[in-house]
This record gives structure tokens, C-alpha cells and sequence, in this order.
DNA sequence: AATGAATGAGGGTTCATTCAT
DNA sequence: GATGAATGAACCCTCATTCAT
């Protein structure tokens, strides 16, 4: 790789970063693209050689970071030696909660966007350049006995609640703060998976 | 009420009517205020006698909004009979559901917004000349021999589950439609009810 | 004068004052005539049936309270007993420093129009219901034996260098206070008069 | 100097000069920024590159000119040859004067605004690129032998008489058109001075 | 005479985008 | 590739004035 080819590196890495600082916290809509390349350095025609509309960078930004998150978690999960597919779950859950908990201006700015729809549509749509693969996240069923109706549906439905809820009490502490939900989430999540399970023919035995 | 009292209302609702419309069908963002007032028919200055900005008449439709589908689904309970708790909620979930899935545009409006913490906000902050009280929906407890570890908690989960779920499954089929994803929604809310009940004495027999 | 009529003048007057608080707090231009109905608790249309507009009711509370200045200051003079005519202008001068250095809105408001030309003007052009007649302020050479050589210019430059000096020194403490400005400014005052003085023969004697 | 920036201080000056033409014919209160740009030629957005607001271009054109104006008054003293320092004074106020006179405009525009306070306040915040340093106004007393108890005052006192009795004076011929004012007024300037001046020990002889 | 809701022209300001350097 | 001055459409909002009540 080049100098030019680090430079032009560079360039994209502090645009990203700024427009990162901008939008978690003034928001989107009052960030300007001014602003980011003021905060960045670089010249107004630059960002355009690099994205396309403030949008563009946002849409990149929330897979960048969004992917980050699960990558961690993943990676967490397979250090920790649990087997079990509802401790894989819980233990993800767990851990991308306290990775909002620690970085709030994160989770407010990907939380509306981690949905499932945009989610799905963003990685596709985005260069691989910057972004892990997500859907490896499946395998998460693949080396289990267990059995589920929809697995799919059954993760959709986690992630979902977990998301949501999450957002109003880690950000507002409403109906109740993140510590005091966690034992009913993980209850209830623990029902969702046990709502869904086929049992199995004790074949094994 | 005399003519000018008609009047103010008849603007103030004109106001509202357009600002639906355009909100829903451009989006927020791409609505302007000049766009408003040409499809209402009023001059521009009278937003300004009603509304202070784009951001205070969408609060107001979406807590005007939200409430009404509250007040359809609570009328529909109140003839239905249903006394037990669970069915309760699910006779709830099913009608805002199925709300959500003849205006579509509605859901999209709103969805993002009816999250519980600006829920509560917008009700208090709204006056009440438009807007129907929605604590009563802690009526659905008090009427229940049964009890729960944190009724607030669980409402509030339910609440998330179901509005966050429906946004992708009805607008965009993902992971799969709405009729598709109701058995194991409801399955869902099942559990999560069963989850934080607190057994009761068997006092009756 | 009937209810009708004292209920006009009360209008008028809450007006009037409204009008000068807003001006003085705000400035001129930042005042609306909005603020200024709101303030008086008058309907905005009634406005209209008092004033032209927001230059007209300024102009008239200029002549209104400027002459009122020179008022109070001609009835100090007139108890104070003094004769001789350069006396008689500077314990004018003193007095209305003096009323300045009291109310400095009231300076700020009408220093900057209290200039010879508009001065005339707005008494000529204003009703006499509010405002006093000036020129009996030339009375001040009548009875006096001194001549000089153009009374009206005389008086015309001590009342623009009193006006003028007194603004930025009373407001701004530029390029000294007013306090220190004071013997400076009556002995340039006494050489003005001197300056224009005609002399007399000693007939009296 | 590059092309660019040749063509910024092009588009300086021309937001200068049309400013300048429309705050002197129809008044600052009535001149837009729609105005001004229309007038210079440039886009709207290009106004704001240079100046932050209408009153922001009107302070930077009163230094500009005022500065101006005593420049040409110091110059032409320098050509003058005159040694005496009250014969000095006299000659910049007449110098001055006659400037108003040929530009009325000119005096419409700063008289209000070549106040004390405003007048040391703008030279100050204003860069130096367009002004020049008033504060060797002060150079006169320097080579003069006479002493005053106060310069500072006196010059101040000068100043502002000289301002404002000119400006009814020229604008308006009130009291009396300037011609006939001037004897007055240089009567008046003498006598100032020598209301301040401290008699010097004979020394010399 | 008094009201105040309604008007809408027109103000200031922003900002995504372009393009000559 | 990089720059940043220039653009001008489009925005929000104000507010003097009117007029039906």
C-alpha cells in the first residue's frame, strides 16, 4: 500500500470519526456537512470524493459500529467455553448491554437503526471493506442439539426485545434502570426460547 | 361555541390533516412547513398561532394518534368480555396490531415514537383537549385477581416486543409477515406473562 | 370627560408607557408592536386607533418625555431664585445631567433625538393634549439685560454640547464620568457665553 | 497574490460600496441584504462569507469612512503648514466640515455613529486592513508647547460639539445653514481652548 | 370603540453541491 | 486528488396590518 493509498485511508478514517462525534451528540439533523469536515481537516469537495450524501456516511457509520458490537460479543462468547444455546444467547445479550451501558452515545445513535429490516439491508449493501459478515451470527444454532419452530423468528424476537427495552432504561432509566431489568429480561428471554423449542427424542440416551 | 371558536378548530384541524398526510407519506425530514400550510389551505403565519414548529405538531399528532388506537382497541375489550388477564392483553396486542396493519402509514408514523419513555412524556406535556388519558391502561391490573413480581416491568416489555416486531414484520415482511408472526408473538407474551406471576393461594376452593 | 373618555385616555396611556419600557429595555428596533399591545393588556387592532404605527408613538414619547425633562428642570429654576442669566443655564444643565444621570434608559431612549431639528419638529407636528410648550424657553433671555450676539444659535450649541458630551459620559464613563466631565463642561459652557456676549454700556450705573 | 485572492477583495469591495450606497440613500433600516447582494452581484450566501450580519458590514463602512475622513483632514494639515495648535484644531474642524458639506450622505450615515464610545470601540475590534490608526490624532498636542488641564477632555468636547451642531447645521440649516454657523462655532472652539489651556511661565524670553 | 385571528410578503440565514484553481 | 470560495434555492419565522365579529 502507497502513501497515497494510506492518505486516502486517513482521509475516510477522520471523516468517519468526526461525523461519528457530530451525530452522537447533536444528532443527525443538526449536523452539517461542515461541521464533519471542519472536525476532520479536510476540505469541503473531499467528502464528496468519499461519500455521497451526509446519509451515506450515516448509513456506513451504523454497520461500521454495529458490526463491531456483535464482532466483540462473538468474540467474548467463544472465550468464555459455554455450550449451552440459552447461555450463548443470554451471554450475547449480556454483553452487548454492557456495551451500551458504557458507551451510551453509541447505543443512542445505532439503537433506532439495529432493527431488523435496515439492518439486513445495510450489510448488504455495504462494501465489505469495513464490515464483518453477520449472518455467521446463525451458527449460533448450528452446533446445537436443541431444536427450535423458527429459529429466525425466535432471534428476530430476542433481539427486538432486547433492543428496545434497552434503549428506554439504559438511556432513561424508565420503567426501571438497566440493572433492575436485566433478571426480567433474561426471564423473559429464557421464555421465548423455551416457547419455541421442539423437544427432542432422547435418542442419545 | 361561537364562529371564531369553529373556526380556530377547523384550522387547527385542517393543520393537523395535511401535516398526517405529508409526514407519512414524504416523511418528517422532507416535509416543510410551507408544505403544510399550501395543503391545509391556510396562510403561513396561522401554523405559527397553533404550532411552534415541525417538531411541536408531529409530538402532538403522534400523542394524538397513539391514543386514539389505545382508545379503539380499549372500547373493542371493554365489548368483548374477555375477563382474564392474559386474553386481555392479547385481545389489546391483536387489535392495535391489526390497527397497524390497515394503515400502514400510521405504524410507520408513530412506531418509532411509541417507545416508552416519549410516551409517557407527550401525554403529560399535551393538554387534554385532544388527547384521551392513557394511564387507565393500568386499569387492566387492577381488576385481576392475579399478581405480578413488577406489572409496570411487564407491561412495559410487552409493550416494546410487540411494537418493535410489528414494525419490520408489517412493513417489510421481515423476518416474516404479520399473520405469519402472531402465533409465536402471542406464544411470546404467554410466556412472559407466566414468567412474573407470582402464584396465588388456592384461597377459592 | 365621561367614562368613555377617561377610558381612552387610559388606553392611550398604558400604551404610551408599555411603549417606553420596551424601548428602553430592548431598543426600538427590537420591539414589536405586539410586545408592546401585549405589555398594555390592550387588544392589538386598538393599537391602530392610537397611533400610526411603531415610529409614531415613538416620536411622540420622545417630545412627551423630553419635555417633561425641561419642564421639571424650568420649575427647579423658577424656586431656586437665581437672576443672573449664565447662572440660570447652567443650573438648567446641572438639573438635567442630573435627571440623566438618574434614569440613564431615559438618556439612552432620547439623547440620541433630542437634537435641535427633530427637537422643533415633533413639537410643532405633536398635540398640545401631552406636551408642553418649548418655547418659552427663549424666555430665559427676556428678562435678561446681557445681549449676545445670535441667542438661538447660542443656546443651540451649549444644548447640543451638553447633549452630546453627557451621552457617552454618563453611559459610558468615555472619556471621563460625568462627575469629572461636569467643571470642564460649565466652563466651556461660561466661555460660550462669553464668547457671544455683546457688551453693554454701563448705562446703570 | 493570487487570482483568488484578488477576486476576494473584489467581492469585499463591492459588498462595501453597494452597502454604502443603500445605507446612504434609503437608510440602514431599509436596506436588505437582498438589497446589497443584488446590488454588488453576488449570490446571497456570499454575504455571509464576509460579513456575519447587516449591522456587522454597517460598523466595519463607519470606521472605513470615518478613519477616512480624518486621514484626508490630517493631510491636508500636513500640506498646511500651520504651526499653532488652536489654529490647527480649527483648521481639521473646517477641513472636516467642508468634507460633510460635498457628502452629505456621508454625514447622514456616521454623525450619529462618530460618537466617543463607538468611534475608539471600532477602531479597535476592527482589523487593520481597511482602517488606518485614528490615535495619532493625538500627535497634535505633541509638538505644541501650550498645555491644557485636561487634552483628552477638550479634544472630546471639540469632537462632539463640532458633530453635532454640524448636523442640523448642514443637513437641515437649523439654526442656521452651516456658513452662517461657523463663525459661531470657531468663536466657540477658541474660547474652548482657552477655557482649558495652562498659562506657561514665560520662559522662553 | 374594541377585539384578536388571520394574513402573506418578505426578512435573515443555512447548507448541499459545484468547480476553478 | 485536494481544495475551499462561491453559489442560490430553499428554508424558517416575523410582524405590520387588516377586518369580521
Amino acid at each position: 500500500m502507497g502513501k497515497i493509498e494510506i492518505n486516502k485511508k486517513q482521509k475516510r478514517e477522520a471523516l468517519f470519526n468526526a461525523a461519528f462525534d457530530l451525530f452522537t451528540t447533536r444528532g443527525i439533523a443538526r449536523t452539517t456537512i461542515n461541521d464533519i469536515v471542519k472536525s476532520s481537516g479536510v476540505a469541503k469537495g473531499t467528502f464528496y470524493l468519499y461519500f455521497k450524501d451526509k446519509y451515506d456516511i450515516r448509513n456506513k457509520l451504523i454497520a461500521h459500529k454495529a458490526s463491531r458490537i456483535f464482532y466483540i460479543a462473538d468474540e467474548a462468547l467463544k472465550n468464555s467455553g459455554i455450550t449451552d444455546f440459552t447461555n450463548k444467547i443470554l451471554f450475547l445479550a449480556n454483553n452487548i448491554i454492557d456495551q451500551f451501558v458504557m458507551d451510551k452515545s453509541l447505543l443512542n445513535f445505532i439503537s433506532k437503526n439495529l432493527s431488523w429490516g435496515i439492518f439486513k439491508n445495510e450489510l448488504i449493501t455495504t462494501s465489505n471493506d469495513y464490515d464483518i459478515d453477520f449472518y455467521n451470527i446463525y451458527s449460533i444454532f448450528e452446533n446445537s442439539p436443541r431444536k427450535f419452530k423458527n429459529p429466525e423468528v425466535l432471534l428476530f424476537m430476542i433481539i427486538e426485545l432486547v433492543s428496545s427495552t434497552c434503549y428506554s432504561s439504559i438511556l432513561y432509566d424508565e420503567p426501571v434502570n438497566i440493572e433492575k431489568l436485566k433478571p426480567f429480561l433474561y426471564d423473559a428471554i429464557r421464555q421465548l426460547i423455551r416457547s419455541q423449542e421442539i423437544e427432542q427424542q432422547a435418542e442419545n440416551i
